[in-house]
DNA sequence: CCTTCCTGTAATAATTTTTGTTACAAGAGG
DNA sequence: CCTCTTGTAACAAAAATTATTACAGGAAGG
């Protein structure tokens, strides 16, 4: 009925990475070619290798020499992809924004709730920190 | 930059039960009382306790009456709001949908990642399970 | 029993997000 | 200098969220 789900972006660089790691002895890794594994338009891909790219996770330059990752696989855990393509500086929930100052609960509504949503979240992040690229990419290569 | 975010229903169903218990006793409360306090639109308001009262939270009848809560705030828990308005039947998680079969990892990028995105899931959703409505109620109160 | 109040619900609009696409300048390397 | 590919803008399409109007139909009070 209704959505509320984290971007594909997290997921498409997850396979991005993993991809990087899988085929960088065979294959010139290029956003076409990736494309062609995650099968979307690459720009899509463009701009996600470039979030992760200015977050230190992945090597890249223009012209043939394709790209590379920074980083060994059990260094990058998925809070790290994470917070890199999806920008988690605000809150996971979206509070509505105005309630009644004039009335008692609409007045203390965010504060009697904001430290409990932060904690779940913060729970949220600790179990992605848990989980590092090596573990997704072991399961691939079974 | 991105947005990411549970919908609002699920904060403006908390301050709806919060609302029932904080002035059920001098108050008869109506959507347009609730619409009052939350500052949203009386519809937004129906749809959300239609759910509420779906799964059993609340009691509702059309004409004078007013709501009540069907159950003490310590037995309803975040996870309870957050299942009876936002759905969570499916992933949290929005997975790109057609991986390339004819690629080693696209083909196993979704069972390598399922069990961990599950798996975070569920501690997220255990997260909210520890809270009660007690619990944000009796921070109002102070 | 009839008037009033409020829920239940449809229909629709306005915003906001997300995803997809085309196009092209500019850097890197052969 | 030619070719490949990134980096990026601009824009289009699709999906999701929130808001709004309108009204039929129970429930309670007089």
């Amino acid at each position: 009925m209704f959505k509320i789900q984290i971007s594909s972006r997290f997921t498409i660089a997850i396979h991005i990475i993993v991809c990087i790691d899988y085929f960088h002895e065979q294959f010139t890794i290029t956003s076409d070619f990736l494309a062609a594994s995650v099968k979307v338009n690459p720009v899509i891909i463009r701009r996600i290798i470039l979030q992760l790219k200015s977050v230190g996770m992945i090597n890249i330059t223009r012209g043939r020499s394709g790209m590379t990752l920074a980083k060994p696989l059990d260094k990058i855990t998925l809070y790290d992809v994470y917070s890199a393509v999806d920008c988690v500086n605000g809150s996971l929930f979206h509070f509505h924004e105005n309630p009644n100052p004039d009335c008692p609960v609409g007045k203390n509504i965010h504060n009697a709730l904001d430290e409990s949503l932060a904690e779940i979240q913060r729970t949220f992040e600790d179990k992605l920190r848990s989980i590092t690229l090596r573990d997704v990419a072991e399961k691939i290569k079974l």
